[in-house]
DNA sequence: ATGGCGATTATGTATATACATATTGAAACG
DNA sequence: CGTTTCAATATGTATATACATAATCGCCAT
């Protein structure tokens, strides 16, 4: 979420905006360096001809973004960047190949309902047993495999996935819309590629593989645990940053 | 950055912010689902007895945390989630390291000054040439290698860099505080080791590694471009969840 | 010196009010 | 019947004001 909305389009921007931006821009470039000292907002409101409300809107959404850091009595001070956020940008794997301009084609291999084994609860975080759907998935660009997905779902939290077959449609995109998440955790690491990875996505056995593992809950409930394995050379997670906080 | 800050810690939140929090617990748990139209401003206002503006505050940052859409004279409607976005969290790794609870230990290994090759442009985005600092490190935690790093300098950008040598700090602590960036890109994924990384990390030749490439602007400069790469055993990244708009 | 205490100051929150702006629904009109 | 116009409505922005709260400074007494 960049920080300024609408940066300068025309001059349609409100003043609380403009003031926000031209802070940001200032801190941005360097020209207030971490620890300065930004002026008090009676200083601004008068700069700017406007009330403190409007300074104090715009200074109290820079401290929320990070950028400054707001002490009672003292003032307002940029802020020394801590430790370096990105945004990950999570994509469905469809729209990911087609961004690439390649046909689509998702295969359901694998489908089990069972009672959660330890190894299935230590996946989801789950505290007591219960029903899991246990599914593995092949995702296509053109005739080449991928990705593989490996995914379990509590059935608990989303009982109406017992009933589906995930043969046209794939468990994420029918997961999402569905499900409303509240929280996720994202693990992502380089694999060797096991024997059944490897023929799953046509490459040798010990070929390095990215995996991309999320865990994603709903108020509190674990609802699905899923490991994406891809071929080193057909992906590449990209990031953007987001100057925020520590 | 969490939408609702400190969470009911005790009873001293602010209105605006109980009202926040009240709101998006229901979105989140799916009481409303999305397309759903919340309470006006006056009603909720009402509700809370309060005035609008205070509603008006809570509603303004749930529709920029991407949570709901507000449309004039329609009403305020919960959103549908778009794009997943995880917070990647890229620390030093002094500090990845020391987490583990092992001795950290840096290596300067190789350092050249040069102008910049071709390479070093495509690498840096570049346009023009100029001089450039060619860094090779290596990361340690305990006696086993962690991580190696290979990091370009833009001197044009960074003057001062041609006088360090980059024995005594590494060169990532050393950037940040002295330089301000404003934007960063990460690629992240996974490769296997050559024989120069395979000795630098101790591993076999081919082995999988997690490679994330970082490329940072400074107020639309090129600053620096640095590759780390750990051994997959070694390392995992982990990105927590934000709810954000698409 | 030093320890406490009150005054000062900047931010934090909330209010009532005002007007701007976008959008919708209905009435008026050709 | 279709189009234009207009009023109603919800949000968007800004103001002046008020009091709360936290942190700091300096004064004063010990």
């Amino acid at each position: 979420m960049s920080i300024v909305e609408t940066a300068d389009a025309e001059g349609s921007v409100s003043l609380h905006q403009r003031i926000l931006s031209d802070i940001s821009e200032r801190i941005m470039s360097g020209a207030w360096a971490p620890g300065h000292r930004i002026p008090f907002e009676h200083e601004l409101s008068a700069q700017y001809n406007c009330s403190r409300m409007t300074v104090n809107k715009a200074l109290s959404q820079l401290a929320k973004a990070g950028l400054i850091e707001r002490r009672r009595r003292s003032g307002s001070f940029v802020r020394r960047p801590q430790s370096q956020a990105a945004v990950l940008e999570i994509h469905d794997i469809r729209i990911e190949v087609e961004a690439l301009g390649l046909p689509y084609r998702y295969e359901r291999v694998a489908r089990h309902k069972r009672r959660s084994s330890a190894e299935d609860r230590a996946l989801l975080e789950l505290g007591a047993a219960g029903p899991v759907l246990a599914l593995e998935c092949g995702h296509f660009a053109g005739e080449r495999p991928f990705a593989h997905e490996q995914r379990l779902i509590n059935l608990t939290a989303v009982a109406e996935a017992a009933d589906e077959e995930f043969v046209a449609i794939a468990p994420g995109p029918w997961l999402i819309g569905r499900v409303p998440w509240s929280e996720a955790e994202h693990r992502i690491r380089a694999v060797a590629a096991d024997r059944h990875i490897a023929a799953a996505l046509d490459i040798a056995a010990g070929a390095p593989c990215l995996v991309v593992e999320r865990r994603t809950w709903s108020a509190d409930h674990p609802v699905t645990h899923v490991r994406f394995t891809y071929a080193a050379e057909s992906h590449t997670l990209v990031a953007r940053f987001t100057p925020s906080q520590g």
